[in-house]
Order: structure tokens, then sequence, then C-alpha cells
DNA sequence: AATGAATGAGATTTCATTCAT
DNA sequence: AATGAATGAAATCTCATTCAT
């Protein structure tokens, strides 16, 4: 069997990090070379191009979110546990590894027009939790892409948060204080705080 | 005596519409000249380099930005009224320039960290507000830093969202139903909405 | 009468002393003029060029150097007198003057080439000196040409000596010592020392 | 495995030859390259920056050039037989390689204020040789750092005078004589001329 | 499978000079 | 007499990519 993409994955993960360090355009071909252990030219055996390797580290991780999101939302019955799981998930994933997160954060406005409609997508996965949870009753009925959008900026800016150091300790931990509060945003009447 | 500079504002116009369009490393210093119809080396008399060009934009709109907001916030006198003034006002900047937005939504990560203490800086404006309003017994105690990072990202995303298409039509138009959904996170019980 | 070359002689020991510091590619026009307290247009209205500025300047030296060694020449009888006096003539220039010292240095080997054959030239003023010494027995027959430029050498090296501390003190403090050099050299044997 | 750098010793004396004819600012890399037959960016393979490239030149012949002195220094028991030694072992240096000789002279203004205390120095090891000679009594007490400098600028000199066409033929010829005036500005009284 | 020298295109920046004011 | 904005040409350097070894 052996173990053939030693040298594939080890460039991956330090063009990973080098862009989320230092922006796509601020890394170059050769200091992921230099972080990888591996010389210029090795890099085009296993990507086509740099811009190959930003989309396929970009879609890795959109995909793994996307799919992050659909399990937690399957995991829970009402609204509000399917909310709760999705943000612990998220979370999770943030603190198991920041770089990925902000590694996607810095290419989402350049790579987002690119996703296909046949992808999974964290807006749809939620929408779709929405649009359920109105036709259930479970809360009011609005505009859902609006909502969609507020849950995902209050995520999103909790971690931003979280990296200024705006935001402190493990994002989990916050999971419960968030979670409420997009429950609140949607109108969420349940077995809920107050 | 010698002429006036009026390429100064045009150059700096061409340089922030092509940086929310291309970003700061797809647009190049010729790009810019091009646009603003002069030559290359004539950036150079107004700023001492692209580096300086990105800052020096950035930190106009920053602190227009956060003007805006302590304005908006002294119009009002409880924190709802606060809340949806300043809300209306950053929606109403977004929508007379979409660009100036893109742009600072685009550096912002990088130049973020070079604010300085002694500058009237947006999340502080929002901070004070909420401080306030505990104290008065507007809203319940809880985490202040972290609620601003809520609205701070339910503010952006929703004009992210728009950037996408996936939230329609002039920003002011939403003022109403976002700011209700900041107040039902700071959890205002007010004359509040039914 | 009035005070016409004002700006001028201003302009002109600005330059010098940036040319002597930076060297000629190393000092910009603007350079010049911040220094002078004028603008880089104003530049042109008293030298046509850069180029000219730097031509004018070294003619300037190097006729002032030349003139000053015919001067002291002049002032002896005999060949030990010349010498001595056209190196102490030299050496107190340097003192006075390092910084225009330094700028000929600097662009000697660029202007030598263009030095007219009517002008007043240091290394034929030397020559000159050696030339008639020789015919009126006062050293032994050589190659003056030869001579002269192994005179030029000590002088010169001298005052570089000085500039890279490697020579201490005011260069006249050295005058004897070196033209006691300069007419062991020659084989002058004279009044001499011991 | 890669190519091997064919063209690094090219790049290298193309520079060189420029510099010496040119001056460092008056060659630019294109000039290099094209010389050299390569594109402007394969010089930055081998050399960080043009700065590096001219250190790098300058400190290979410095280094050279103070060996050869040391090595010659060695060869002669009495200090005349030294002096003659190293005499002749420069001027055939610069036979060999007037442009190199050039080139440093050009750039040792620039450059020597950055020569390591523990490199081999020119200066060092004339100064060397002239202490020795002072204690074993070969010549009398002098200022020895002074007298180096002055031997240093009857060589530079001479070979300066060369370029200018001043001094004809291959300098080796004249090694005697110039040996025998630096002797003389030594006050050694030897087997001597006459 | 891998190396790294070399390419070719382009980026930012500098600067002597001109010229409208 | 002077200003300083703007030009135009060139300089240094970077970098994704190719390809001989």
């Amino acid at each position: 069997m052996g173990r053939p993409p030693r040298k594939k994955a080890i460039i991956e993960r330090s063009a990973l990090e080098l862009f989320a360090e230092h922006g796509i355009d601020g890394t170059s071909i050769r200091m992921i070379a230099e972080k990888a252990g591996v010389t210029e030219g090795a890099l085009y055996r296993h990507h086509a191009s740099k811009d190959d390797l930003v989309r396929s580290l970009f879609f890795q991780y959109f995909e793994r979110i996307a799919e992050l999101l659909a399990q937690a939302q399957e995991s829970g019955e009402s609204v509000d546990q399917k909310i709760r799981a999705m943000i612990r998930g998220f979370f999770t994933f943030y603190d198991d590894d920041p770089k990925g997160f902000r590694f996607v954060l810095l290419v989402q406005h350049v790579l987002l027009e690119n996703v296909r409609g046949d992808m999974e997508n964290p807006v749809e996965v939620i929408m779709g939790v929405l649009k359920k949870a109105v036709k259930k009753g479970e809360i009011p009925k609005q505009d859902v892409a609006l909502s969609a959008q507020i849950l995902l900026g209050i995520v999103m800016q909790t971690a931003i948060g979280h990296r200024y150091k705006r935001v402190q300790g493990p994002l989990v931990q916050h999971s419960t204080v968030i979670a409420d509060a997009c429950l609140r945003v949607l109108q969420f009447r349940g077995s809920g705080e107050s």
C-alpha cells in the first residue's frame, strides 16, 4: 500500500498555513516549497498551478464545512437543536483548525462566485433548516434568506472577533450564548431561555 | 503657484474602485494610473507607495464610519433609538458608496491591527452604547464585547449578502428588520415589535 | 549691486555636500532642492541639467586646485621649496574643505577625460616643476610622468587615508613628513633631512 | 539533478567588466543580463540583489589581493625583498586583469567600511611588514600607518596613471623603479641602488 | 519523481526634466 | 522668478512556470 500522498499533504498544509498568514498573493510558490521541504518544480507534480492549489484547498474546506453543518442539522429534531448543533460543530471546527478558517475567510470573496450550484453549500443548508422551521411553525414567517445571512454573520464575526482578541478562549465555550442569540433573532419561542 | 493637484482626488477614487473590484494585489499601479488618466509616476507625488495609498484610503473610511456611528448614537435617547439610528446611518452609507464599503471590507483584516488606540473606532462606539444601556438597565447584564461583535456581524454580513445578491434592494429598506434582530439579540424589551 | 547669486551659491554648496556624501547617482535633484530650500524646478534656472551642475562644480574645483598648485610652485625657488609649498597648499585646501575634496575624488574618474588640453591641470603643473628641476640638475634624470604620478599618489592617498581614519589630525601637520618622502622619491639631495 | 549553473560565472564576469567600464550606477541589470546572454531574472538566482553582486565581487578581489600580498611578503627575507615581491605581485595582477583592478578601485570607497576586522586586509599586511622592519632596524622608526598609506598611494596611482595613459606598457616593467621609490620613502639603506 | 536554473512577463518605484500656473 | 504637479523612461526586483538534467 505504501503512503503515496505523503508529500502532497505536506505541501497542502504548508500552503494553507502560509496563505492564512500572508494571504494568497503574499505567499509565493517558493515560500511554499521551502516550508514543505521540496523544490519549486515539485509542486507542479501535484497541482497544475498555484491557482489550482488554492481552489483545491478552498473546496476541500468548503465541502467539509457544508457537510459538517448538514450532519449537525440532521442530528437535531427541532430548530433549536439543529441550530445549537450546527454552531457547536462550526466552533469546534474553528478551534481545531483556526488557520483553515482564516484561509477560508480570505478566499471566500474571490471564490464564492465559482461555487457550483450542485455543491453542498453552507448558506443553502442554513436556509433549508429555516424554511422547514417556518413550515413547521417553529418560528414565525420571515425572509429566510436574510435570516440566514444574519446567522452566518453572527457566527463568522464571533470567529473573526476571536482572531483579533476581542473574543477570548476556545469558541465552543460561547456556543450556547451565540446559539441563544441566533434563536432570538429567529424569534424562536421554545424551551428557551427567559 | 505650481499647478493645483487636480488629479489627486481622481487617482484616489480610481484606486478605490479598482481595489474594491479586483482586490489590492489584483490592482496594479498601472491600472490605477490608466483609469485616472495619469502616468504611473503621478501617483507617487501624492502617496509615498501603494501601501501608503491603501492605508490612507482605509483610514479615511474608517474614521468616517466611526464618526457616522458616533453621531447617529448621539441622536437617540434610548438604546433602541441609538441602535436604529446607527444601523440606518450605516446602511445609508453603504447604499451611497457600496464600492467604498467593499474596499473597507477587503482591507480590514490587514489593517485593523494598525488602528491606533486614540482613533475613533466603530467597535468601541458600539461597546460604549451597550455599556451605557446595561448601566441604565435597558438591557440585561451581558458580555458587551461579544454582543458588539454579534451586532457588527449582523450588519456586515447583511451588506456582504447584498453584494452577492442574497439580499435585495437598497439596504436602508432592511434597517428596521435588522435593527429589530439586533435588539432581540440584546434582549431589549422596550416599546418593541409586537 | 544687490546679491543676485545668493540662491545659486546655496544650491551649489548643497549639491556638493550631498554628492560628497552619497555620490552623484545617490543624490537626486529633489534632495538637492530640499537641502537648498528651493523647489526642483528652481534648479533649472541656474543649471541646464544635473550633469551640467556636476561638471560646473568639478571644473570650479579642478581649476582652483591647479591654480593653487601653480601659485605655490611660483612661491619657491628650488624644487624642494616648490614641492613643500605645493603640498602645504594642497593639504590646507583639504583641511578647509574636505567635502570638496571628496567630491573631486568621486568624479575625477568620470570627468578627467573631459578636461580640455588648454586648462590648468594639476598633473601638468607637477610635471612642469619636475622637468625644470631635472634640467637644472636638482634631481637626477627620470621618467617625470611616472614621478608625477607617484607624487600625486602619495598626496591623494594621504588624504584618502585621512577620510578613513587611518591618518589623524589636520593634514597640514603631515606636510613636512610627506614632502620629505616626495623629495626622497625624486632623489633630491639638497639641504635635505639628515 | 537540476541543471548546472553554467551561467553564474558568465554573469559575474560580465558584471565586473561593465562595472569597470561604466561604473556601478552606470551599469543596469539589463546591461549585465544582455552581455551575459541571460534574462534579468537569472541574476537573482545567484545573487540576492545588485548590491549583493557588487559586494560579492568586491570581496572576492579584496581577499585575492590581500592573499597575494601576504604570499609575496612571505617569499622575501628582508624588507626590500618583501616590498619588491609585493609590488611585482600586485602589478602582475593588474596586468592580468586590469578590469578587475578598475572595479576594485571604483567600489573601494563604498565598501571599505564594510570590511570585517577578521578579513585579510591589504593595508594590514603592508603595515605588518613595516612594523617588523622597524623592529629589525632595517628602516628607521616612523609612523608606519602613514608610510603604509604612502606606499599604497604610490602603487595605486601608478595603476590609475596607466589607465589614463600617463604610464605606458605593462606595469610589471615599472616594478623596480616603483619599488626603489617606495624603499626611498621608507629610508631603507640596503644593498640599494647606488 | 525530483531538482533548481532559467525564462518572460509584469510589478513597484525612482527620477531628471517639463510646463501650466 | 518660482512652484510643484505631472511626464516618460528606465531601474530593480519578483514570481509562476518550464524544462534540461
